[in-house]
DNA sequence: ACATTGCTGTGTACGGTAGACACAGTTGAT
DNA sequence: ATCAACTGTGTCTACCGTACACAGCAATGT
């Protein structure tokens, strides 16, 4: 009684889920799927998203852009593709272990894939289907949290709380940039516009004067959410 | 010491955070600022920020696109300003209460603000500057945790915690997008292709196959990051 | 009073984008 | 050998951001 999948005639679909489907009849494609997403993904990682056009794609190819329609009905497409094979997969689940430390791992290999491929948070908001590899990662963190108590819904609550974390983290270490990046200069500038209304922001403004800021926020941030996951874990597996 | 802020020679800096500035000689100005920025507004809440170009905002106020070029140096800088203008500033925060209490509005009341301009989940990925009003919220949440033993550096960490949390949740509610509408065909898709690759993802179809699945995201994550937070706050003011 | 100067809004032009469509050439099936 | 399906290309449209020159208006300096 699911709506079939096939049905809704939806391109993305096909292209991410479908078979490689090789009916041939005419000359044989030259170019892949993987080849152009690659290229895709290269031209995002070197200058950003918004350099990603088909004329750039197509071009790094040695193709002409119309080329790429053969493959892809259009940008939209192009970009999921290269969202599903930057993302990968998530590296092989330890087959042991507290759920805490699959956690732990979970997110800190998610952050680097985001941290690989910065462009991945522009291309990944707003709604849109997702591939096989990402939903691998989200299988992942909610089988880790299997038999502990929590209903389905909270197991897939807690993947979403885990996954904006991770998406807050590298937005705001992509928002700081390398030294001496114009990124990192935005930040000063910022620092700067704290101190010099103080009296507006003044919470934040102590904040920021105090010394000792190692980058700490993923662990942070990630400790308190495990620890408040480890509550209700406790409460619910106490009294059954 | 710091940094000169006008030295930088940043449009964005004076716009967001210069004074009104009215240093007349010619013709008045007929638009101005909040009324561009309220133009996009509109376009980007009916439509998205894909369908915010210059000619639209311009036409919509019976201008021609180069005319916004007076008041704003570019398309990047326009985006700023509806942003600095839709999130406008945090409710007053309450005198007193618990930070737990304190934190819990913040977190409602932002997720209202991004919720009522869903387009500010594209408009803020990527590094910018930020606005008073964008710090005013800031600075409420770091505020609410002053004086619980906490470091400057936690107590920022703490905010981008719960910020990110917010960004997650808003954005997995406009994943899923209103009863038949075309986001909520998407999950629909999705949900048949979990359970069509149920050997490959038996954790999440487990998970999503399990009734009762009322919309409780936000609290659920929320209960979570203050336990954790409380935890860590508990053991800070145990033994200072 | 008047010329000067600085500002406003407009029109035009350029290079970029995504994509529709027609076409020539290549290939496998009949 | 014929035919049908497919690939890659060239051309075209519509739209985007924005640089630049220009005409008109308003306040300033004389």
């Amino acid at each position: 009684m699911a709506a079939d999948v096939d049905e809704p005639a939806n391109d993305t679909v096909r292209l991410l889920w479908g078979p490689p489907a090789r009916p041939t009849r005419g000359p044989k494609p030259a170019l892949s799927l993987e080849r152009i997403a690659a290229a895709g993904i290269e031209v995002a990682d070197a200058e950003g998203l918004g350099s990603v056009s088909m004329q750039r794609v197509a071009g790094l190819l040695d193709y002409t852009k119309m080329a790429l329609y053969r493959y892809v009905p259009g940008k939209a497409e192009l970009v999921a593709l290269m969202v599903e094979f930057a993302v990968a997969g998530p590296p092989a689940a330890p087959a042991d272990g507290h759920w805490r430390d699959h956690l732990t791992a979970w997110a800190r290999e998610l952050t680097q894939a985001f941290t690989a491929h910065p462009w991945l948070l522009d291309a990944t908001v707003g709604p849109r289907l997702m591939g096989p590899n990402e939903l691998a990662w989200l299988e992942r963190v909610v089988s880790a949290l299997d038999g502990h108590g929590l209903t389905g819904a909270e197991r897939m609550d807690a993947a979403v709380l885990l996954a904006g974390h991770v998406r807050g983290i590298v937005q705001q270490a992509r928002a700081a940039g390398a030294e001496g990046s114009p990124e990192a200069r935005l930040l000063t500038v910022l620092g700067a516009l704290v101190q010099q209304h103080a009296e507006d922001y003044p919470a934040l403004a102590a904040a920021m004067a105090e010394p000792g800021g190692r980058d700490n926020a993923l662990d942070f941030g990630l400790a308190r959410i495990l620890d408040g996951l480890a509550a209700l874990i406790d409460r619910r597996t106490a009294r059954p």
